[in-house]
DNA sequence: TGGGCCACCATGGGCGTCAATGGGAACCAC
DNA sequence: GTGGTTCCCATTGACGCCCATGGTGGCCCA
């Protein structure tokens, strides 16, 4: 069951730093990643982490394609260009950057949402109203 | 008949916690279910419990799909951001977390209520009410 | 058949541990 | 130096693990 499950809301302090939820932080360290890759997610308001295998993961997919076509230098551009990579604090903390600021909308408090094989950082009301949408767009599910 | 039946109300502790009625404990126990995979369901103001056999469900309809598109991204968003592994204590009882709180309206007393293959967590009123009314409209159609 | 014993379930609470958060001080780069 | 980080340490409240109690129903036995 090493999935990045459930949502929780904490704090920013007075220097920048949110804790990253524990539950998070465990499936990191079950799966000895150190380091976060994070990216403008490609869908949704939100910036996403994960470990380094899945920057890998996005390099095959364009490693894949005519690399003159316009589709794989737009992949690059998001993934390369809209990606960092980013450590946390000896308490499980990051730096909630600018990078992540701007891009999700996030001022004095974060949402950590579990994507299964990575997580999402959300400006809380998004993440609340995003999450309505889907449910009341709901198909099949059920 | 190893099936969810039946409903019962319990009470929240002043640490937050209910007992899950034993009918259900037993049929958990029977499937020898460890952990519990809850989720915030997609139609009532319920959360949801059962086995981790669900959400691997779950993840096989997304896998079907176009993992960059949205509704792949929002069915993700519920399963996985909506959803979380829980445990009951030594004596068969789950804390009541804001996750569940908020969601299902709930505050000091909780109803159970049994669902075939899981079970939901209701306020008790909430549940009082839904019952009814599908109670009516079901008489109406026949 | 009545009484009593016992098992089980719902519930309460103690206490140690850990997570989330705040803040000081050393460090680095420009 | 000045501002921004990183590395520690402190605090407080929440949570997990354990043991205790009361109430109810079932079961056994006289």
């Amino acid at each position: 069951m090493n999935r990045f499950l459930s949502h929780a809301t904490n704090r920013i302090d007075a220097k920048g730093r949110v804790s990253v939820p524990s539950m998070f932080r465990a499936v990191l360290a079950r799966s000895a990643v150190e380091e976060l890759y994070a990216w403008q997610d490609f869908v949704f308001p939100a910036v996403s982490m994960a470990g380094p295998e899945v920057l890998e993961r996005f390099e095959r997919m364009i490693g894949s394609q005519d690399p003159f076509s316009a589709e794989a230098n737009k992949m690059s551009l998001l993934i390369h260009g809209g990606g960092v990579f980013m450590k946390l604090d000896g308490e499980g903390r990051l730096l909630v950057t600018d990078f992540i600021r701007d891009f999700a909308g996030i001022t004095d408090r974060v949402t950590f949402a579990g994507r299964g094989d990575h997580f999402q950082l959300w400006e809380p009301a998004a993440f609340e109203q995003m999450q309505a949408q889907a449910r009341k767009e709901r198909t099949a599910i059920s």
